[in-house]
DNA sequence: ATGGTCGGTTGCCGA
């Protein structure tokens, strides 16, 4: 079982990389964020021509907007309003082998880390507090679940182009890192990207647009995470960055996280 | 220290 999480800046948009990830990768199950587009205008037959018929989406007009595309049948769909707003950031469904899957898309925050002056970088504190809350409430930690999706935040050292340089930055602010580590610890959730690359070797999933040479530069973050209660963590045998879309043509500014689980 | 580029609810806002 092959899964993958990618944020896609308008799928509308990017309809023909999205087909040349399930002809490159293969993916049984694919959970995109910022779809930004309305459920009603969801490009449902293009992406079923792909092979992929099982769709959960919710999607808002022009902003946001989740899913998850799957070879397999889901069921169990659902989704939960973050800190109250109905905003096309959530959507979960279960997969025929149990497995509970969540795509979600967790407020980029603005430019200012101060929540005095900048609604939405308290929005996105208050969201990742919720989710330590959620979780717990809603959710066993011994049931097979995995979290996928842009959680906009670069908890670790390594998963900056620099620690020093990015800690008044949106994204790798202490008090942003503080509340990502506990919501993780919270339910038990294992970083399953961590799981397989070392915590001191550089990782991203994240290039800014604002760059003439990307990969010469290479100024990432790691934004884009997968995250499974232990139980299922035991399962994933693999895990890849999939950094040359990065390169493909009218690439989003994110790039593929693939998983593979046994069973 | 600044600005750089994308996408859509476009001539601005969010990222």
């Amino acid at each position: 079982m092959r899964i993958v999480t990618w944020n896609i800046n308008s799928v509308r948009l990017r309809m023909p990389i999205v087909e040349k990830l399930t002809q490159q990768v293969a993916p049984d199950v694919i959970c995109l964020q910022e779809t930004k587009v309305h459920d009603d205008q969801f490009p449902f037959q293009d992406i079923q021509a792909l092979g992929y018929p099982h769709i959960a989406i919710n999607g808002i007009k022009g902003y946001n907007g989740v899913c998850i595309l799957s070879k397999h049948p889901l069921s169990d769909i659902g989704s939960h309003s973050w800190t109250g707003k109905s905003d096309g950031r959530h959507i979960y469904a279960t997969l025929p082998n149990g497995v509970e899957v969540h795509s979600l898309y967790v407020p980029a925050g603005g430019d200012e880390p101060d929540r005095a002056i900048n609604d939405k970088f308290g929005h996105k504190l208050d969201f990742v507090d919720e989710m330590a809350v959620w979780f717990g409430q809603n959710r066993k930690a011994t049931d097979k679940i995995m979290v996928m999706g842009d959680l906009n935040i670069a908890p670790l050292e390594h998963d900056v182009w620099s620690h020093k340089q990015l800690l008044k930055i949106v994204s790798h602010t202490p008090i942003e890192v503080e509340k990502f580590n506990a919501a993780q610890t919270a339910f038990g959730w294992v970083d399953c990207m961590r799981k397989f690359v070392p915590d001191e070797e550089k990782l991203y999933t994240w290039w800014s647009y604002r760059s003439k040479d990307w990969r010469a530069a290479n100024k990432g973050r790691r934004l884009d995470h997968a995250w499974a209660t232990p139980a299922l963590a035991d399962q994933v045998t693999a895990m890849q960055v999939l950094s040359d879309a990065r390169d493909w043509e009218k690439p989003s500014d994110h790039v593929p996280v693939i998983l593979d689980l046994a069973g």
